[in-house]
DNA sequence: ACAGCCGGGACGCCCCGTTAAT
DNA sequence: ATTAACGGGGCGTCCCGGCTGT
């Protein structure tokens, strides 16, 4: 009856259940018996990993939504020398089979960061750790675009790369409480508006 | 030692009270004890006006956050013919008196929005009418803006409208995130570059 | 289904279901929900009229022992000029009808004093009190037998009351462990030999 | 980094530990985590050296506190031919270096024994048998006082030792719990009224 | 109508003493 | 001898109804 000794594994098994609930309900929301009961964790074992709930949002923030923030949205962007082309195929990615998820839940970051930035300061500062890396990766990718001819050399990239991010994020924000894609289509075809007054 | 029997008035201190609460912890962490202590209102007053938290929620919806965005941000675009200066004024506005406030709390809309649109498809709704109305109100902005020749004619001012509060909303988001002034500066530049370019 | 509506006797209900559990299992050891569910009382009642467990043991020492030993031990001093015969009085009658609970259950002054004087201070000075109270009773007995001529002239009052009182906490402390009438009346035996050495 | 495989030493840091931890805050109270964390110990050896919690009372019982009590109380008795004078002796070595932890913590067998004789039956049972060694020795004390005339003939010596054991528990208890050496030298006083008036 | 006190349970997170696999 | 996993309470606090009085 007892799970398989694999603590890895039943980590990651809380942190994902965590990551649901989390998402669903909010951190503060959602509750360590339902995380487990989804998880078929027990207290103990979840005990044994994360000393309190605090402690498993953290974890939640370093492993789980860094790892997303970085695979949906920095990664694709490493691959293209055109930043601008990339961006527009990282947002058609998350317009193909993840629409409906994005339009139900939102961003991950920016659902946590709303309602946790002003309550716990150490999940506000591990959150911006993730928003900075992805406005210092965007802001690298502009540059190079610069260096390599498809962004105007006049660009603050820097400022460019922040703009870009908090319309991506208001984005998604507004779409999840529109439920509605063609909210976010409107909003996403402003943002290429905009960065089509990037080019060159 | 009794409270003064005014309904509205009582009515209006637990709003106020739930307001602030709600703004700094998240609606459903607020605790109506906490709430209550605040405004100094005992539960059974405020059982007597709102047969709920979740009433009392959509009331501060409906009366309070809805308020608030009207007179942040439409109001100033209602006096001006050139709905591009309205907003910088309206923004500007913002980052006067309130800029801390907006820094370290947000835009209620935004974070209750988050929070809420996935939880209770009721609040959701309110919260829903409210962008509606604030997209409306902007859209036709822009429309007027036109006529007046202020912004470019093939501008499509729905989809224009929707993107600029998308953009205003993560701008906050994101310096609400990193409790900085300059990345809210940063973002609010690249949205006046943004809107600069709808100039004719 | 609920209850009267009588918050005295309901304060009372647990204060005596409390009593009873903490006599028999320590006040750290005793649960809440035990004491509610022996109670018939639900946790939202017990909130209400006492913030917190420790809030509740304060009680019961200052409502609940305090009578106790007001009861058993300094009553029955006050109707008698002859301070031994009146507590060779109290003893028989702790003998009587309550030997049993006594020797299963020991004094609850006792019993919670040596739990708790270490643990929570206020809980030590309350019980104190208790302590103190019973001591100056004494030695008001003890005083008023010398007037009457019961007792020596050259007896220190105050020290033979806290002897006195000391050897009969440790006579039913002793006589608890054993579980043994025997033992008891062994102890008390030696008292009575001690106190009639106070006879003139 | 692991510690040295010593079965037998592992086992007395585990009951010094736990004896600290019980003396403070009672057995039911203390946790087996901050036993083990104070003492440096992992909980699987802990396990290994004790089957459960209970068998680590027993032991402490046995081992710990039994030798206290002789160290303390009897062995002082056994070189001396006049018990009277062995048992001032005893309680001015207590009276001593000791003085401060008596006044804090208590007498260990007293608190236990308040504590658990009404809880687990085989904790009365091997902590009585403390006490039955402690009240023969004593009475076999005063026999021996006896035959070399510096105790009464008449004197009943169990009865007199299950006396003056209890009077010195409840002397330790009164003063624990008044936190006051002037307590406690009141009660002792008192108890040394009570052995002269044993002297032939 | 309005406000206040009392009472109701369910659930929050934490931590407990234990067992099993390594 | 260690770490991983186990569940079952621990107390506190939540949101919420009735009853009582103004």
């Amino acid at each position: 009856m007892s799970r398989p000794r694999n603590p890895q594994e039943t980590r990651r098994t809380i942190l994902d259940a965590a990551f649901d609930k989390v998402r669903r309900q909010g951190f503060q929301a959602a509750g360590l018996n339902d995380i487990l009961a989804e998880s078929g964790v027990t207290k103990g074992a979840m005990y044994h990993h994360f000393p309190s709930k605090m402690a498993l949002g953290y974890a939640l923030v370093d492993e789980t939504v860094k790892g997303r923030i970085e695979e949906w949205w920095l990664r694709p962007l490493e691959d293209e020398a055109d930043p601008i082309a990339g961006l527009l195929a990282a947002i058609n990615s998350r317009l193909g089979a993840a629409a409906d998820e994005m339009i139900r839940l939102g961003c991950p970051l920016a659902t946590l960061s709303q309602e946790m930035a002003s309550v716990d300061e150490e999940f506000r500062q591990r959150l911006e750790g993730i928003y900075r890396a992805w406005r210092k990766g965007m802001a690298r990718a502009f540059r190079r675009g610069q260096q390599h001819g498809f962004v105007r050399g006049d660009v603050d990239a820097d400022q460019a790369a922040a703009f870009t991010i908090a319309a991506l994020q208001g984005a998604f924000g507004m779409a999840k409480n529109a439920q509605s894609l063609d909210v976010l289509r409107d909003c996403l075809q402003g943002l290429t508006g905009y960065l089509a007054s990037l080019r060159p």
